[in-house]
DNA sequence: ATCTGTGCAAACATTTTGCATAGGT
DNA sequence: ACCTATGCAAAATGTTTGCACAGAT
């Protein structure tokens, strides 16, 4: 992960093993996990990592632009890598957090701004339903 | 407001002042309060009313299916007597929020059952931007 | 040597809860 | 009289902050 030490760099971030192992973690999993998951996770390979620098790194590369925070509704944020705004949909069931097509919006924004006059900026934009894999079997909530 | 009173004792919900007092400050104004404005706000006509009891009376209301509980982002959530699944804008100058158009995403829904299988069962869709009051001008944040 | 990042603990803000009292039917 | 709703205070929860120390350049 070169890309990511000198990603950091550019944005005037010094690029700690905590940085690293929580964008890494972040990026590779599709979970869009809470900044309590990813502690809980990364306290194995990072025993002495503290959930204040979790929310303090997640701040920082926020501001960075290089994740997005979420707000599904839950008590916590979630938190993806991935920052080209798109739809998530979230199972009701396991609670699990799913990305969804970009191209499901693509011409409402142009639609708003002309029946609004808004100038729109940016997002949120979240469904609630039962994934393939509840269906049917009644699955419990997943820890993502 | 006696329809409102019926509809409240058909939920099994006594027509207390509070209630009636919130539930009509959210019907008539297009504000989608917090809790902490609706607060301050009831508190000139009904000033013994503690903000428990607004939050007590919301989370009724809502379980009840009489107003929607929005997550704009916030620290706080906004309240939306209009129960039908509506998406919101909220202008980043002023921090007011904004019906949309239903029909904007009316076959959105039966599109992500078709390529993911999901059953979508609500939304919550929240857009950001400008509005055209604060374009040009730079209004300051409106207590809404 | 400087300067940012970390870790701990305390602080914070919103929301929830427990419990005694008030008020409606 | 009963039973739910209210109001107050305390608790709970996720997140933020202050500060001293550690680590990198």
């Amino acid at each position: 992960m070169q890309a990511l030490a000198i990603r950091l760099k550019e944005k005037g971030l010094k690029a700690t093993p905590q940085r690293i192992a929580i964008y890494k973690y972040l990026e590779d999993s599709k979970d869009h996990p809470s900044a309590e998951t990813i502690y809980r996770t990364l306290r194995e390979s990072h025993p002495t990592m503290s959930l204040a620098t979790v929310y303090k790194t997640l701040d920082s590369l926020k501001k960075a632009g290089l994740l997005q925070q979420l707000n599904v509704g839950e008590d916590s944020f979630r938190y993806d890598a991935d920052t080209h705004p798109h739809p998530h949909i979230q199972c009701v069931q396991c609670t699990r957090v799913f990305d969804l097509d970009p191209a499901l919006l693509q011409n409402v924004s142009s639609e708003i701004r002309q029946t609004t006059s808004f100038q729109v900026l940016s997002q949120q934009v979240y469904f609630y339903g039962v994934c393939p894999d509840c269906q049917g079997s009644q699955r419990e909530a997943v820890n993502d």
